[in-house]
DNA sequence: AGCGACGCTTGACAATCATCAAGTGAGAAA
DNA sequence: TTTCTCACTTGATGATTGTCAAGCGTCGCT
């Protein structure tokens, strides 16, 4: 592992309280590769090896059941994804799979769990990642469960304006087809989704998103934080 | 609270290696309440006061969103609900119901968070306690996006079928509005897909179900592990 | 430059699901 | 015992969503 990607990791809120030395520990165990786009990173049912951090580039996680797929969610840098399965040693329940050209970070799952088992700092700072993994979750559940496909799509874009800082204008981060399996719909209602949203404001042109009727858009996606804000 | 309600939570998981003086100090400023049916004990959006934890009875874990509402999940003795919130101390996402007569202790959140803060035991264990919440939860909602209605209510039943032990008769341990809501189905839907797993050997009056080819409803269900085991 | 693959859009049609309404039966209260 | 309420079932109808197919444009490779 190169030693200038340390330090893009050590602020991530799951390691930054963990002693130097068992910092050090996992390190020295893992490496850094590089994968072109559409390589499967992990696959469900596989027992875990590997916590991956993803550096550069971005990877989606999804699932399959009777030869149909969804994708579950988009994890972009700089971040770990399924860390569940690493410290309860059990069988992923996602597949990963890189979007684009990315950088991974490959610790070895039995080095993990061993700093956790000796590092009370780190294994709260686990706590306060489990928690938000499992309320992200619970809100797209909710999400799933409450909207229409044409109110989820409303309210993802209204969440991409304000990750955008306020902008009216944004590039999607995703290809459509991607976004449509997120938001879990076909790419042919995705499409129609779009169209639907015109009269309230929205014009998508390939990934360009311009908003031009914030406040109609919002009076239709009606967003709650409950559901739309992932901060919490 | 009673002496008699402490070693009913004790060996869960959550307290079991908890030290004696800590699990004291929780135990000291909790107390045990019984509510009747319809009771509202948290709602989404509030701050969390209490941990809670089912003695008897059960708890419907549900959301709204728009004037509508759905089932998250219900839970029943002996165990906790929305911890994740209480850790975090961040809003509630779901209002807790009682379904019928139930027994709840309640634990101050402040006190659960002083506790975590200097019980390393009980840090791990929460951790174990918040990734299962969350593998739950990324089963639940593989279940919704990758399976019809039919589907999620076949598996439901043989889910239901192993935890009655492998008896080919039980009851429904739900209200079919309920299971409904859980399942993302109205009620009208439920009806219509219980007599459309007749064929399968399904035969349901009532609370009453009977499995009479267990092989053929195996069959069209396609249950995996991944999606239906809760345990893992 | 040409060709092929792939993502996306659009239209037609089918399948799934929700809504509305009416009827039935069970349980609780008077 | 009677009445009322509520959960559930059933049918009709409408809305949402998926599938299939064809066409277009872009991108990558030869």
């Amino acid at each position: 592992m190169r030693p200038e990607d340390i330090p893009e990791i050590r602020p991530l809120d799951l390691f930054r309280n963990m002693s130097e030395e068992n910092f050090n520990d996992l390190i020295r165990g893992g490496y850094v590769q590089t994968f072109p786009p559409q390589v499967v990173l992990t696959t469900e049912g596989d027992q875990p090896d590997f916590l991956h951090i993803v550096l550069s580039g971005s990877v989606e996680l999804f699932s399959t059941w009777n030869d149909r797929e969804t994708s579950m969610a988009t994890v972009r840098p700089i971040s770990t994804f399924i860390l569940a399965a690493t410290i309860r040693d059990a069988p992923y329940l996602m597949s990963a799979r890189t979007c684009e050209k990315s950088r991974i970070i490959l610790l070895p799952s039995m080095d993990v769990r061993a700093v956790f088992e000796r590092d009370n700092d780190f294994a709260r700072a686990v706590v306060s990642e489990l928690a938000q993994c499992y309320r992200s979750v619970i809100k797209i559940s909710k999400n799933l469960k409450l909207r229409t496909s044409i109110e989820r799509l409303a309210n993802y874009l209204l969440r991409s304006h304000r990750r955008a800082g306020g902008a009216l204008e944004f590039d999607l981060l995703l290809e459509k087809r991607r976004l449509a399996s997120f938001l879990g719909m076909t790419p042919e209602n995705l499409s129609r989704a779009i169209k639907a949203l015109r009269p309230y404001g929205v014009e998508i042109d390939g990934a360009q998103v311009r908003i031009t009727n914030l406040a109609d858009l919002e009076q239709f996606a009606k967003p709650s934080p409950l559901i739309d804000d992932y901060s919490t």
